[in-house]
DNA sequence: TTTATATTGAGACTGAGTCTCAATAAAGCA
DNA sequence: TGCTTTATTGAGACTCAGTCTCAATATAAA
């Protein structure tokens, strides 16, 4: 069985366990999203599978995005420019996001001694740690040299 | 002098620097965030001078709110709600937040291993760190027996 | 004062995201 | 296979934070 077909294998048994139906629609929007490695919002995602002659509905797109965060397939993240961007994280392990002012791109990296001083702090405070965001945001190596003539 | 006139001070200069004007509104309202130790959204600003009789418009919060973030005496953080949410940034070293997912409680840190890790990593990437954004959500102290009730 | 022009307020507008509801399509069952 | 129940879809109305417009007003400098 293909990686792909088990994502689907798994789509499908996560449906059924909330009382969901399989649609095309739904399998159609999953598939557009394990085929990229990009962090898309809706509109990308829309565009993308209207490219491949699909068809499917803005509300549709929210609503299948939805369930598949819910279910761990999808990734929902902000890069506090107001709008929601979503990737795909069925093979990744955890990581967090570089982004560069320039020109968007996005790196992502993961540090272990980060990952346990935020453990370590919580504690500290006897909060009790569900998920975390970090983001540094700065320039990236491509657009130094732009930027630095652009006087920034 | 006060350290509340110092800042209005500032803020003159701030304003001069730039060929912007004194006006009463633009002063009612950093006084109003100077006065709040809170993370609030405009409208919560806007209540708040309109609690003390103080009439403005909320374009104006808007406006004077984006000149009070330039000019570094107010940050402007997203939770990812999608809102915007200012705090009075004046006599307050840097600092994270973790932020409770039930009460919406917010708590400042600040990890002086983090910080490093986070120049170490963009270094590594040839990354020019500008900010960052960290922020841990989970269920603060006092709600974790409310959350534990509700299946949390 | 007077003048030039920055600022304000009211409300129109924008755009991401949500909701509504009639039409359609899964899924279980006979 | 066809029938029935009900989840899902699409189109577009709606919401809401935030931005923009423009005439009226207020500031600052002369």
């Amino acid at each position: 069985m293909t990686i792909k077909n088990s994502n689907i294998e798994h789509f499908k048994d996560t449906l059924q366990r909330e009382g969901l139906r399989l649609t095309s629609q739904r399998i159609a929007i999953l598939e557009d999203i394990l085929a990229s490695e990009e962090h898309r919002e809706c509109d990308d995602i829309l565009f993308s599978l209207r490219s491949n002659q699909i068809s499917v509905s803005r509300a549709t797109v929210y609503r299948t995005l939805e369930i598949l965060e819910k279910g761990g397939f999808v990734r929902k993240m902000n890069i506090g420019d107001g709008r929601f961007r979503y990737e795909n994280k069925l093979p990744k392990p955890h990581h967090d996001h570089m982004i560069c002012l320039e020109c968007g791109r996005i790196i992502e990296f993961v540090d272990q001694e980060i990952e346990a001083r935020q453990v370590h702090l919580t504690k500290q405070h006897n909060f009790k740690l569900v998920r975390h965001i970090h983001q540094l945001f700065g320039i990236c190596e491509d657009c130094q040299p732009a930027a630095a003539n652009k006087g920034v």
